[in-house]
DNA sequence: GTGTAATCGAGACGGTACGTCGAGTCTTGTG
DNA sequence: CACAAGACTCGACGTACCGTCTCGATTACAC
């Protein structure tokens, strides 16, 4: 994400730009309200006009750039989230970077209700195929591109096999994480990242059995 | 669950029923337009005059056993799944009863669209502590309840640390399973089971390096 | 109209009233709401929204009930005038009953600004022809077929010509009636009722003239 | 009218014109597209954006030279109608004069809609006391004092009483036909304009009953 | 020619009302 | 009592139009 508040399709850069510009001050107002309530209350309980409201926008603005609620909360993590993208860089070891990587995520993501909005976004995304692959190429994938190195150099390494599927090895990470942030049946805590990763990276057969299998 | 249609809370058996009796005419119509719509199009999309038009019932009907849309929802998929909850017999080895619990599960699940009425259950859940409680109780607990046998049995046998996490691996395995069939990225395939069970029971860690630890 | 207040189609009376019945408190809170606001400010300031407030109905309601503002506008007008249309009585000469007819009519049309409100209705009746078609059914005509009779019983009398085209002079009285109503050019007093009823009765050409023509 | 298309204030002759003219070619383009959208659909169902754009000007533009809808609608009528307002020769009779100047109006306001404009100028002018201002010195007094000599010399012939009000003689032939006009009721054709004008002046009184009176 | 000033097209903006839809409740008559 | 029918309240939806505004680009007259 070289220009992270990149939200909205930019016409051509040579293309004659006519009329009243953009209100870059209604873009930011619209982004933060929606935070500030999204957050708050989640993503269906806020009506489009409580944001429109509280950013002091007409609705119609809103709607000229998002075209659903779904959208808008896209971006309105992004907003919240600019620079968080960084790459992990080589601490040596898979099981050091992996901690790395997923510590501040937990932090972040258990600051606040974040929960509750991706929840309501995945939702949205089974039964609306555009916003299914806008979901998937701004949240989804950008998170497993950001994991996929510490994989590979894990790799080179000699850490994990070379046949390694880091797609599965991805989702067995990922896929336990949200499960806690999602279900939340229990608590998405510094522990349970450290708990999971070792049982990742070590397995939980005992060291006998796998030498006998 | 021994009895899987108690859906809704009877009055105590030594009660007095007066009146008519519930229709199981219309319980029963309900459910079933309920799994057709809300399979087909997803919870929100579906309203509930139109499940009440299709199993030709009163609205007032439907709202008198069932709160509101999810808890209906809920049900629903439980009338779907009447017989679903088996135990998994002993087969010797974790391995294989992680298998055989897994892959009926996956087929199930892939056959018709339940990640998108189980991804709204979730954003519910999220924003409606109560329907998050019952949520826990109908469709996470027993799912991990009925899992959490094999761990204990492979500690028996030795096969797993008797001071394994189960809540971990439950978290590892089930994350990865709902992972892909809620952000559907990848297919939720039985190959894909296979390497997820492999991955997690065995470690992604070359065994020299774990050795070398 | 023997059921003044028969502003909408009722069904069949044979057929079985199945469901919740209309709410009669509803209706006429409905008319009043609007009748006062109607009149305060005209059609066009008025919004549905605000009839709905102060009717404390909601607006679905009134959509179920009338299709447009402007139909609710005619049936608040009936709701106003209940009783308003009496017959003359016959007083012995046009000249009398003329002006028994259109007295009380000023009278009650310059109380309040019910011009207002007209002239709104005209002008939606003048482009949309269903609108037009009950327009005329409801306030037109019944009030052309009020005073038809008073022409017949002077023809009967002798006071005028027997092949008078009632409509031309239906249209020259009730035209500068309106006139002044709409254009509000000139006070529509009971004086310019006198004048306007001897004008049309004798017509304004000197006597000897009109022996000379 | 001397300068029929003085439709907006001029400033003062003398002061110094400074900066870009008014462009004439959209003034004639506003206009123009105006009366081909408002007398095809109407007032109210016509939009400023679809005037602008159907003339191929900016919104603002139209701003700048009409305060609202209605004005510029007004001006649209007057450009519609140049030279209309011409005096009525002496033709040695009012009755000759009378249909002098009513055929010629009805056959222009009968061969469009204009009805349904006027009738949407009136409503306006009933909710809004500065328009109604503004609608009566343009379009109503013009047509009054153009009618107006003709009872003023038809008193100096001694066919009319000296006394006769000729504001009231106004009301009774205008007020009938803008009646059918904007009613609709029924047609404003020739024969009905020779009928009023001879009931007006005649009297629907039978000959006898006057001279008795 | 070079300001200076008002115009223009384009189009985004805040605001208001629209007419519709869905959730969930309530009120009848019937079984 | 349960139920079908269907009217009801409430609140949000997404759209449309109004009248205003901010741009950059013109187009005249004054110097």
């Amino acid at each position: 994400m070289s220009d992270q508040e990149a939200e909205v399709d930019e016409p051509a850069a040579g293309a004659v730009r006519r009329g009243r510009p953009r209100s870059e001050k209604a873009r930011v107002a619209i982004l933060e309200a929606g935070g500030k309530l999204l957050l708050a209350d989640g993503l269906e309980p806020v009506s489009m006009d409580a944001i429109a409201e509280r950013a002091a926008v007409s609705k119609a603005t809103i709607y000229r750039w998002w075209p659903t609620k779904e959208t808008l909360a896209l971006d309105v993590l992004f907003h919240e989230w600019v620079g968080d993208e960084l790459t992990v860089a080589d601490l040596g070891s898979l099981r050091a970077e992996l901690l790395a990587l997923f510590m501040p995520w937990v932090e972040r993501v258990s600051a606040r209700p974040y929960g509750r909005v991706i929840g309501a976004l995945i939702a949205k995304a089974r039964s609306d195929s555009a916003f299914s692959e806008e979901y998937d190429r701004r949240l989804v994938q950008p998170r497993r591109e950001q994991a996929r190195p510490l994989f590979v150099r894990a790799i080179e390494r000699g850490e994990i096999a070379a046949d390694t599927d880091i797609d599965v090895a991805l989702d067995l990470f990922y896929g336990a994480l949200y499960h806690r942030l999602l279900q939340g049946h229990l608590a998405l805590s510094d522990e349970f990242v450290v708990a999971l990763v070792d049982m990742g990276l070590n397995g939980m057969m005992s060291r006998q059995d796998k030498a006998a299998a």
